[in-house]
DNA sequence: AATGAATGAGACTTCATTCAT
DNA sequence: CATGAATGAAGTCTCATTCAT
C-alpha cells in the first residue's frame, strides 16, 4: 500500500524503465530467475536497487514485463507473414517452411530465455496464465486468418492447437538437437505434411 | 569437503534412503523445488535434516532420483499395453485410444509433479538430461515395437518423435482443459487421425 | 552537508510549511511514524519529496512542528474554561465534569494521534522534551488560576500534577474502554471526588 | 507455513532461548525497538542470526516473551508483600510506602525498558494486548486480596484502577524527576492520602 | 523555489549444509 | 549411524535523503 509504483511519463523515465525490463529480462533468462538477484539485474542495467520498486512491484514483475515484450516479438512477423498474402493450396507449403524456419531462428536467439520461461509458467500461476492467454491470441488469431482465406475445416480450433504444439516441439526439437539420430529436415517434412493433411482435407472434396 | 556419499547396503538403510526419495520427491512435486526446504523433507520423511546428507549429495539430489522412480512408473504400463498383444492395422486405434486415457489417468495424477519436473527440465542441465535420455528411450522402445510388429514406416523415428510430442500436447491440452471452447473429444480423435496417417502410410502401398 | 533550512516569510510558502506539517502530522498520527514514509507524506500534502527538505531538518522536525500545533488546539479551549468564570466552591464540581467531557470529546478525535506521540516521547529525546515542556506548562497555568481564584492549597504543585495524571488516566480509560466490566461513570464520579478532596481540603478549615 | 517455530525442550536450547529473550529485550529497551536489529541482538546473546528464527516467529515476538519475563518479575513482589500479611488500618499506610519504594526502585532497574515498552504498546495492536491483560490481571488480584482483607469498598474496580494509575504517575514523575520544583516526597504522601481516603471512605462508616 | 527520480545502506528473514553430541 | 541445533551467507525490499534538471 504505501509503496507507489511509478507510471513513467517522462521520456528518461520510459527509457529507464525499459532497460530494466530488457536488461533484467535478459539476466533472468540466461541465469535462471531464481539464480539471478535484484543488485545483479540493478549493476546489469545500470541503476540502483531501490529504482527497480518504483517500476516494479516485485522481482517476478520484472520478467512478466519482459514476457510481455518476448511475445510481442515472437508474434509480430509470423503474423505479419499470414497476413502478407493470400493463402492458397498452392503457396501453403513454402509458406510454411518460411514459418517455421522463422520461428526457429527466433527460437534460437531467444532460446535460453524460452526455457527458463516455460519453467516459470509451469510453477508460477500469474505467469502461467500470460502464457495462456498468449496461447489463445494466437490460436484464434491463426484460426481467423484461415477462414479469412477461405479454408473451411470442420474442427478447426482444435486443429490449428494441434499444429501450433505440433510446430512448437518440432522448433524445440530442431534447435536443441537433443537426440543425433534424428534427421531435422525429415522432421520438418513429416510435420508439414501432417499440417497439409489437416488443412487440405475438405478442401479434397471440391 | 571430502563428504562421502553412502550407498546403503543393509535393508533398513535402503527402506530409509528409499523413504527420502519417495517423501521428498512427493512434497518437491506438490510444494515446488524452490519452496521445499530439507527440514521439511526430513520431516515428512520421518529422519533427521542431517541424515539426508550422507544418502544424498545436495537437496537435487533427492529429486533426481525422484525422477528415475516416477519415469519408471509412468513407463511401464505403456510398455506393457504395447508389448502385450500384436498390434495390427485392426486393433491399433483402439489401442491408441486406451494408451491416451491411460497416459491422462498417470498424469492427472501427478499432475504438479509433472510441471515442477517440466519446470526443473528447462533451467536445470542435469535434470535436464535425465528427461532427455528417458525420452530417447521411450522413443527406441517404440521403434523397436513397431518393427517387431512388421510396421515399415518410413522415417520412422522422426515420426515417432512428432507422435510423443503430439500425444503430450493433447494430454496436456486435456488435462489442464486451459481453453474452455477447446473440445477435448474432438481434439483427440482429430490427434489418433494423425498418428494413424502417419503410420498406415506406407502400409497403403500393400 | 550544509543544508539551509529555510525560514519562508513569503505567504505562499508559509502556507506551503503549514500545509506539510498540518497534513504530515495527520498521517503519521493516523499511521504511525516508522509507518509513514516521506514520499506519502509529500504527496498528501501536495509538495514534492525533495522540498520537504528545504523546510524541515528532518522527517521528525515535522511531527515536532506538529506535535506544537496540536497542544495549542488541545490546550486551548480547557485554558479558555477555566478563565471564563470565577471558580468557587459551589460550580466546581460541574466545571471539573464539563472540563474533563471536553478533554474526552478532543482526545477521541486525537485519539491514534495521541497514541502515536506518547509511543514516541518515550522512546525519543526531542519529542519527550517538548511533552514534559508543555505539561509542566499546564500545570503552571492551573496552580496560577487557582490561587488567582483564591484556592489556597498545600503542596498546590504537587497537587496538580496528581490531578493531571489522574484525569489523564481516567480518560484514557473512557475512551479505550478497555476493560468492560468497568463502569466509566462510577469512575468520573470517583476521580472527581478525589480532587474536589484535593482542592477542598484547606478550603474546609474556613 | 514452512519455517517451523522450535519448542525446545532440552536444556541447553531452553537456555539458549533464554539468552536470547534476555540479551534481546535488553537491547530493545536500551536502543528502541525500531532501533535494534536481529543482527544486533544475536551478536549480544552469543548467536547467529539464523538461530534467532528457530525459536521466535519474528523481532517482535523476541520482546513479546521479553515483556513477559519483565512483567512477571514486577508483579511477583509487590503480591508478594500485599499476601504477606493481614492488612488492617494500621499497617495501610507503610505497606503502601513499602509498595511504592520497591516500585519505584524495580522501576528505576527497567527505566528505559519501561518508556521503549510503554512506547511500542502504543503503537502495536499485539503488544497492547499483553499491557492491557497484565494490567487487568493486576487489578484482580488487587480487589481480591482487599476484599480477603475485609475492607468493603464501594465500586471497588474503578477505585483500584485509579490507585493503580495514581501510583504509576507518581513513580514515573519520582524517576524522571521531569520538574525540579516538584518535591517528589510530598508528592507521595499527598498520593498516599489519596488512596486512604479511597479505601477508608466505606470503613468510616463502621 | 520546486520537482521527483535516483541513491544505496541496511532491515528482516530463509535455508542448504555442517557438526557437536 | 543418527540427531537436530547451529551457522552465516545471501536474498528481497524499503526509505530518508540528495541532486540534476
Amino acid at each position: 500500500m504505501p509503496t507507489i509504483i511509478r507510471v513513467p511519463k517522462q521520456k528518461r523515465s520510459i527509457e529507464k524503465r525499459n532497460k530494466i525490463i530488457e536488461k533484467g529480462f535478459e539476466l533472468i533468462c540466461k541465469k535462471g530467475f531464481h539464480n539471478t538477484n535484484t543488485a545483479e539485474i540493478a549493476k546489469y542495467a545500470g541503476v540502483s536497487t531501490g529504482i527497480i520498486y518504483n517500476y516494479f512491484k516485485d522481482k517476478k514483475d520484472i520478467l512478466m514485463e519482459g514476457i510481455n515484450l518476448y511475445f510481442d516479438k515472437i508474434m509480430f512477423p509470423i503474423l505479419e507473414i499470414l497476413n502478407s498474402e493470400k493463402i492458397t493450396l498452392n503457396n501453403i507449403e513454402p509458406l510454411l517452411k518460411r514459418l517455421i524456419s522463422i520461428l526457429i531462428k527466433q527460437k534460437e536467439l531467444t532460446k535460453v530465455a524460452n526455457e527458463e520461461l516455460k519453467s516459470l509458467s509451469y510453477s508460477d500461476k500469474d505467469i502461467n496464465k500470460l502464457f495462456l492467454n498468449r496461447k489463445e491470441m494466437m490460436a484464434n488469431r491463426i484460426v481467423k486468418i484461415l477462414e479469412f482465406n477461405d479454408f473451411k475445416i470442420d474442427n478447426i480450433l482444435e486443429k490449428v492447437y494441434l499444429i501450433i504444439g505440433l510446430v512448437e516441439n518440432l522448433c524445440n526439437e530442431i534447435i536443441y538437437n537433443n537426440y543425433q539420430n534424428l534427421n531435422t529436415e525429415v522432421m520438418t517434412n513429416e510435420a508439414i505434411n501432417i499440417i497439409l493433411s489437416l488443412v487440405y482435407e475438405d478442401e479434397d472434396l471440391l
